[in-house]
DNA sequence: CGCGGCTTTGATGTTCATCAAGTAAAGTGG
DNA sequence: CCACTTTACTTGATGAACATCAAAGCCGCG
C-alpha cells in the first residue's frame, strides 16, 4: 500500500455524486479534512477481519474480494466489489470491530474518512443518513441475494452463475481476464479447486466457452445462461 | 391475522428503549399515530416478497421465518427471528419492494409504522438514525455469519449447529419445542428434509439428544457441540 | 533456475439427494 | 365430532454429485 501523493479532486469524484451531493461545501470540507487516500495492488489487505474499525473506506477504482476466513484456515469469499460498494459499510454501526477481510484484486484506489466524522455527518445532514442506509440496505441485500442464488444451484449452474456475474456486471464483455485464481472461485461458490476447474474444462470442451490461462471468451452465452438457469 | 384491539402502552414496549428513547414526546406522537398494531397465527403470512414496502415493521412478541422461494418453488430460510429483529429493516431504504417473505412460526404481535413516518423521523433525529443504521448493521451482520457458519459445514454439523442456536439464543434451555418442521429445518441449512430427520434419529441412537415428535432435549450438550465445532 | 503456488486430469470413495413406501399427526368439511 | 384428506415424519435402498488423494506440467518471481 502506498499513501497517494496525487490527491484527486473530489470534485469529479463519482461518490461526490453518489454519497455526498448533498453536502454544504463547509460538510464536505469536514470530509475533505479528515479523508486520506491510498493505491493498493493485487493481493494486499485492504481490511483485516478482526481489526479495530477506525475509518469508512471505499472504492474509487478497483476491485477487491470480501471474505472471511474459518476456524480450519479456509476463506470463504462473500462478494466482489467495485467502485460504488461500501466495503466496510456493513459492519460500521454495529461493530468495533471489521467482520470481515478485504484484499485486492485488481489494483485499487481507496478513500479512508475517520469514523467519527461520517457520525458528525449524520448528525448534520438527514439526506446523507437516508443516501448512508440506502447504500447498507443495497450491499446487504445483494450479499444475501448472491449467496441465496448460488446455494440452491450445483456446481455447473454455479459457475455459469459466476462467469454470467463476471461478464455482465463486471466487466460488460463477453471477453474478459479472470481477476480470481481458480480456487478463488471455489472460494467464492462454495466448492473445491479441483471441481471449479474441471467444470470450467467442461463449459470449454461443449464449446460455451473459450479459455487461456486466464483469459475466458463467452462464445455460446445462451447456452451458459441455460446452464445458470438449469441448475 | 387480525387488528389488535387491545393497544398496549407503548411506555412499557421493549422498543421504547431499544429504537425510540432518544425520541422527543413529540416525535413519539409521530410513531404512534401512524402505527398500527397486529396479531398472527402461526403459518400467517406477514410479509410477502414482491409487496409494496409501505410499513415498517417489527416484533413486539413471537417468532418468525425469514425466506426466500426459488423460481423452482422451493423456500430457501434465512433466518429465524425474534422481538428485536426488525424484520423488514434491510430492504427498506433501498428497496420499493420486500425482498424476503416472513411467516409465523409462534404467535407474533407486529408493530407497523407508515414507512414515511420513519424517514420523517430520521430527517428530525439524528440519533434515531444512527439507532436504525446499528439495528440494520447488526441484522445484516447476523444473516451473514449465520450462512457462512452453516455453509462450511456438513450435515452433522449443520443440525448440530441448529439446535445449538435454538437451544442457545432462542429458548434459553436444553430441552424445548422444535417452533419448525424437519423441512423447514431442512431449508434453513440447505439439505433435504430425508437428510435432516436422519442425522435427528443419528444423534438420539448415539444419545446426544433426546426426541418425541417436535420435544427436544439436549442430553448430551458437550457432544453436540462437539459435533457442531468438528463438521 | 529452482521453488512455490496455480492449473489440470484421473482414480477412488464418501456424502448426500432422490425415489419409494409406510406410519403418524394435523387440519378440514360435513 | 368424526371421517377424510392432506401434510409431516420416518426408514431403507440406490445412484448421482462431489470431495479427496495423487501426480504431473506450467507459470511467475526472486
Amino acid at each position: 500500500m502506498k499513501i497517494s501523493n496525487n490527491i484527486i479532486n473530489c470534485k469529479s469524484c463519482v461518490y461526490r455524486n453518489l454519497l455526498y451531493e448533498m453536502l454544504s461545501d463547509e460538510e464536505y470540507g469536514l470530509v475533505n479534512s479528515s479523508r486520506r487516500e491510498m493505491i493498493f495492488k493485487r493481493n494486499e489487505l485492504i481490511i483485516q477481519e478482526g481489526d479495530e474499525i477506525s475509518e469508512f473506506m471505499y472504492l474509487r477504482k478497483g476491485l477487491v474480494k470480501l471474505y472471511k476466513t474459518n476456524s480450519k484456515g479456509k476463506d470463504q469469499i462473500l462478494s466482489i466489489n467495485r467502485p460504488g460498494d461500501f466495503i466496510n459499510l456493513l459492519s460500521i454501526f454495529s461493530n468495533k470491530t471489521q467482520q470481515y477481510s478485504v484484499s485486492v484484486l485488481e489494483e485499487t484506489h481507496v478513500c479512508a474518512v475517520k469514523i467519527d466524522t461520517i457520525f458528525d455527518l449524520v448528525k448534520l445532514n438527514s439526506e446523507f443518513s437516508i443516501r448512508v442506509m440506502n447504500r447498507m440496505s443495497y450491499i446487504a441485500d445483494e450479499i444475501i441475494h448472491k449467496r441465496f442464488e448460488i446455494n440452491q444451484r450445483q456446481v455447473k449452474g454455479r459457475v455459469a452463475y459466476m462467469l454470467r456475474f463476471l461478464a455482465e456486471q463486471i466487466y460488460n464483455k463477453n471477453e474478459f481476464r479472470m481477476p480470481i485464481t481458480r480456487r478463488e472461485l471455489g472460494e467464492l461458490i462454495s466448492m473445491t479447486t479441483e471441481n471449479t476447474i474441471r467444470t470450467m474444462s467442461e463449459f470449454r470442451k461443449d464449446g460455451i466457452i473459450e479459455m487461456e490461462g486466464k483469459n475466458v471468451n463467452i462464445v455460446d452465452f445462451d447456452r451458459l445462461k441455460k446452464v445458470c438457469e438449469m441448475g
